[in-house]
DNA sequence: TTGTAGGCGTTATCAG
DNA sequence: CTGATAACGCCTACAA
């Protein structure tokens, strides 16, 4: 590969103007310009990111840190955070598929000097093991995590309240029987939509079926057999709320096998509301959630750490969640179409 | 950030010699081994990345380019790619969402020095526009791209072979009249899989009939539209061929909101097999390919070209499918259940 | 407007 | 076994 002394050599100029032209960082003539523009091309030079980076200290590079994500959820976050950052210039490394803390340090460790912030993802990450493995100045966000005290930025979902709501609807419709699919053990999301769940069920009164709290790892495998442990057990709840999309479509492929219908025999609602569930049979009520626009939100939050460093505050912000209410419920309205464009 | 210097100086050692340790690349006595470890640990030191890749000249990280993915395709090949890599120690930089030409040419340039390796998944990518952005020495694997000549690794899909096999599946059934949602305009797999689609009727003596071939993009709301425009037709196929599940499974949805019953009145099949296939209603009888290992593999060549430059033989390497019937094509088998594990 | 030279943090090649 | 020292490719004062 030509370097920039190449460059410089063919053009008759010294390196340091060659570097100008290239980051428009100090004048040049318009004619040795062009001059060092054609050579540039004609021998394919660009410059070295790696040795800019070196002199430069910034990679123009985010770390983005997942854990083992299914599905729609990882594709639309990454989509999110991808497009914002080519935005800015800026290349996304990505470390995904991190269940063991072990496996998550070493990961942090190795983007060491490789990226100019990190977001990071993970049930298993906490503030100790953040602050032994990533330099202190290297700006992270916490995407879906506990957060302890305002150490870092974090960007959470609203699961609370949205569970809140979604089982508030249910009730509204009459159920006072409501089983939930529990999300993966230990992960942050699925225990907010877990206390969501009870919350509602508690302010209306109705006692808690330690039964009807099934385990499950937000898969579709999860829901199935979820539901198919349900079916076995005596009494039958009258509403099932999953804590993802994924676990309520494996809710409704267990239910049609039983040939329970949904939602005459038994109302289905997910979480997350993934493209996928309005095509749903039936189309899947659930809790809303702008999935892409969480990952936009978390690169612009480290971007903002970044390049603004020193006004930058660190805090918390919490994406909304909004009902979307289709047939699985049960509850009777306009039935919705895709949209026309 | 603690540098090797800071580490040397401590420890009354030179750079070398904690280089050495660091590298395990030469003679180090125990006690001066300890001793360094025992500095770089209090002073939280590791490698600098950046300035590592700058003297080796291997930057340990493969670039990925995609296309506008949508949903589990675009997620299970990145969990096989970055599966693969993490274990050879290697890192993703990601780029995607890119639909534009001069907009992956970009990102293609941006990469330059930054990896070691490139995985290119780009219908709009040729062989004039690689070699004008990237270094000709840059190990390239061509991803479910056209590919001319043997001027770079490339993998595909049996998309050709896959569509046949179904198409004469849904003949074998006794359907005749048999519609096609296309891929996207352009893409590489929507035009094998329109091969495979039309050489299948060809084969079995069915004329094509070209308003059956409805346009689509790979989405749901592709599938849906489809069908919709199907059902208006004056004549009605007894079975659909989606290029895609995504589609079908809009297709579905739009066949459940017009009444018509699957497989009863319309067969509906898809291709991918992605992991939702089987929690359809009626589940959906799909071509498999194996998504996951369509990364892993382009890592693993990418890899092989990496490391063992000399021996490494560029080839083109297709991925079999194989069909996977579920309930939507009417075939009476035994029916399927999510694995017990 | 242009050139010179130092240094970013490492590793590699020599000597010792 | 250990230590100088020269690269790697680039940017950036500072000098001309």
């Amino acid at each position: 590969m030509a370097t920039i002394k190449d460059v410089a050599r063919e053009a008759n100029v010294s390196v340091a103007t060659v570097s100008r032209v290239f980051n428009s960082s100090g004048p040049v003539s318009e004619e040795t310009r062009v001059r060092i523009q054609e050579v540039a091309a004609r021998l394919c030079y660009s410059p070295h990111g790696v040795a800019r980076s070196l002199i430069t200290s910034r990679t123009n590079t985010l770390g983005v840190l997942l854990p083992d994500l299914y599905g729609e959820f990882f594709s639309e976050v990454i989509r999110g955070m991808d497009q914002t950052a080519q935005r800015s210039g800026y290349h996304l490394l990505v470390s995904s598929s991190h269940d063991a803390k072990p496996e998550i340090e070493a990961a942090l460790r190795a983007m060491r000097g490789r990226v100019d912030g990190l977001i990071a993802m993970s049930p298993h990450l906490d503030a100790p093991a953040l602050v032994a493995n990533v330099p202190a100045t290297l700006p992270v966000v916490l995407l879906n995590c506990h957060v302890s005290g305002d150490g870092y930025d974090a960007l959470t979902i609203e699961n609370q309240s949205g569970a809140y709501q979604m089982i508030q609807h249910l009730i509204g419709l009459g159920h006072r029987s409501i089983a939930i699919i529990r999300g993966a053990a230990g992960n942050y999301d699925a225990e907010e939509r877990l206390r969501g769940y009870r919350a509602a069920l508690r302010d209306a009164g109705i006692d808690p079926r330690p039964e009807w709290e099934l385990p499950g790892d937000f898969t579709e495998t999860a829901g199935f057999r979820a539901v198919t442990h349900l079916l076995a057990l005596g009494e039958r709840p009258t509403a099932v709320f999953a804590a993802n999309d994924a676990m309520a479509i494996g809710a409704l492929s267990a239910l049609r096998d039983a040939d329970v219908r949904v939602p005459d025999h038994i109302a289905v609602v997910g979480f997350d509301d993934i493209p996928l569930a309005r095509y749903m049979n039936p189309p899947l009520s659930s809790v809303h959630v702008a999935i892409a626009e969480l990952g936009t939100r978390a690169v612009e939050t480290v971007l903002h750490a970044i390049v603004r460093k020193n006004e930058h505050t660190r805090r918390h912000q919490r994406l909304e969640t909004r009902l979307v209410i289709r047939q699985s419920c049960g509850a009777r309205l306009p039935s919705e179409r895709p949209p026309p464009t």
